[in-house]
DNA sequence: CTGCCATTTTACCGGC
DNA sequence: GCCGGTAAAATGGCAG
């Protein structure tokens, strides 16, 4: 036999070799997000600026989950809990 | 003009928008590979070892080696030498 | 001789058998705040809402810092950092 | 009164205290271990291959003998076997 | 080559 | 008691 020498060593091998290759696509993103980076500068832009944009943006909505959880936290904790 | 008021805001926005796209699709891989370690569990193998595994095949052969002889190396230094 | 069998060897043990020292330290501590929440947790309060009043207390400074950070990032990107 | 006013509220407020001191003193002790890696890492160690030493100390020798068996039979399974 | 940041791994804590 | 997600820590990669 040449690589995988039963069956579960076929099952265990599709299993390895499915996650390489996502890991190669992810890494490929990862590789076009630096490019997009690269351009940014070469655009003129505070690469770091443009960073912390991206983060703000991801960030607005996140903080908006976050009050209220808080806010359900408390409720809870002073027995007013809806559920 | 509706959100970037200039050309520079544009560009700004172009590369912005490119970006979150992309990481958009870096997520769903990283969920996609979740799911295959999920599925791996449930197979019966072990996840950490298995990742394991994927990590030594991505290591040069002759790195592999040099890496355990150096653990063995101070392990001797130690007195922890199982011979 | 018993355990490091040269003077990098006796160097190294000293380097390991500190670091576990301090560990050992640090998962002690790790237990006592265990038992504070549990002894919370039995004075009637609800150790959820106590963790989150540690986080938050902890993260006003934080923010402060946060927004620091960002208005010095702007301030380099417009040129007008002062270092 | 001026800070927590009532007896409850002292209550948690003497856990709250408490926790946070212990916080930091985990940090700190945190700060001496890292210390310690950068004194190894002068004397011309590997920080790597030390903490990977560690982290077999720790573990039973039945464990790492078990770790390993596993990882051999995996990597037998899928044709990666040295031998 | 050192410090910083992203990713990964590990430990914790709640629900089932 | 295990399993799931979540928060802390460690690790590795990268820019400066």
């Amino acid at each position: 036999m040449s690589e995988a020498s039963n069956v579960a060593g076929e099952r265990l091998l599709s299993i390895i070799t499915r996650v390489e290759r996502l890991e190669e696509e992810r890494k490929a993103l990862a590789q076009d997000i630096k490019d997009i980076f690269q351009e940014c500068k070469s655009a003129g832009f505070e690469v770091s600026v443009v960073k912390q944009l991206i983060r703000i943006r991801k960030m607005e909505p996140a903080e908006v989950a976050e009050a209220a959880q808080i806010l359900d936290t408390y409720m809870h904790a002073i027995g007013m809990a809806v559920d």
